[in-house]
DNA sequence: TAGATTGTTAATCGATTAACAATC
DNA sequence: TAGATTGTTAATCGATTAACAATC
């Protein structure tokens, strides 16, 4: 059962319809609606909505509030999680406010620095431990997912004590990268590299521009 | 001429593989050795590498001096990039500061917020100015990209304004999905969605765990 | 020469798109 | 019934991997 293997795209497509859902004010939609919605083909979303179950009318289209209700579900959106967030420099201060993790379920129940000017500093009502507890603070407060916002030369560290204290996934911030039990799953953000991306691409156009100008 | 078009995964893993080479402390590297340094296939460093042009020696591997070199070049990180913030919330502030950018060539050169609390505010050097002079100070100081960190709801009129203003490139991290002239570069980053996604697969493969225990 | 490693081609894999029968 | 739209299959597209001749 559950052979089905479903691609990464496709749940983060899944959480974007479900985003958008929330948004409008409809009580019926198409998938050619939904598509336009989120800048993908409709033929995309009936595939990614069809890997878990036939929530539409021929004819008529998605009802809004079940379609919503489904991709809930399917997200997972009603569970809560545990998160420890370590590093908090600039980044990591903007991640332990950020208000839109709380929003979908993820709690932040543990931050940690090695700065002595940021240990005892209270976010959220979270107070920030120094990195040697980590070990012990995690696995007391059974901490499903580790956020690393430390720099590079000490983010493997951080991740190895995350994986001995029984973290089962990590996001990454960090641009380095880790190496994890096969079982411990991770997700690496890289900003600078979207920066790089968009760069190189706009060096592509100029060229082509320029071809074109002769 | 430069007809082959090259896959945006391709950019993203040269930034990588360039990043590490200023890691290592080697004269000679294997694409093997490069591989296992950022978690690739040997296979896919060689055709990475390989669309831009034949920088290895058969028998021997890369000179890691001119290998760093030509990946430097093939990315424009020696140009220098204009780059407009707006929405000096947790993460713009965050990104404000962020060293990452600056090192890699995209300065920002202009600030924006409609907070009065914000406006007058400097970092690095840089003021922050209300919302309705961006139009006019992101032509002025010729922006080439812009970065919106405002809340959904006004993402939309920001990146009108950006476009309007000249701008050729807009990372967005606000959650939706934006419409622009297919001329202007867009690229998003969803914070949340990552999340969501280890979420989703650890779910997965909780359920998986709990059939095998069966 | 023997061993190592590239550059490249062909095979494989996976994801997107197009098209249309089913059906509201 | 006629029009609209889903769910699904087959075709297409694109990216990764495997394999190996070229060659240092």
């Amino acid at each position: 059962m559950k052979t089905l293997k479903i691609p990464k795209e496709t749940i983060i497509r899944i959480s974007k319809y479900s985003r958008y859902l929330t948004e409008v004010d409809l009580t019926k939609i198409s998938s050619t609606d939904i598509a336009s919605g989120v800048s993908v083909s409709s033929a995309q979303v009936r595939k990614d909505l069809a890997y878990f179950g036939n929530f539409g009318s021929r004819g008529i289209g998605y009802d809004v509030k079940d379609l919503r209700r489904h991709l809930i579900k399917i997200l997972g959106l009603g569970d809560i999680w545990n998160v420890s967030l370590v590093g908090l420099g600039n980044l990591g201060l903007a991640l332990s406010k950020y208000q839109g993790f709380l929003e979908r379920g993820f709690i932040i129940t543990s931050m940690f620095d090695i700065d002595p000017s940021k240990i005892g500093m209270v976010v959220n009502e979270i107070e920030v431990f120094p990195t040697p507890q980590m070990e012990e603070v995690i696995r007391k407060k059974n901490t499903q997912i580790g956020v690393i916002c430390v720099p590079v030369s000490v983010a493997q560290e951080i991740a190895d004590v995350m994986v001995r204290a029984g973290v089962k996934a990590i996001l990454n911030f960090a641009p380095v990268s880790l190496k994890v039990l096969s079982e411990v799953l991770l997700r690496n953000v890289d900003l600078v590299v979207n920066l790089e991306l968009l760069a190189f691409n706009l060096r592509e156009s100029e060229l082509i521009d320029s071809f074109m100008c002769r």
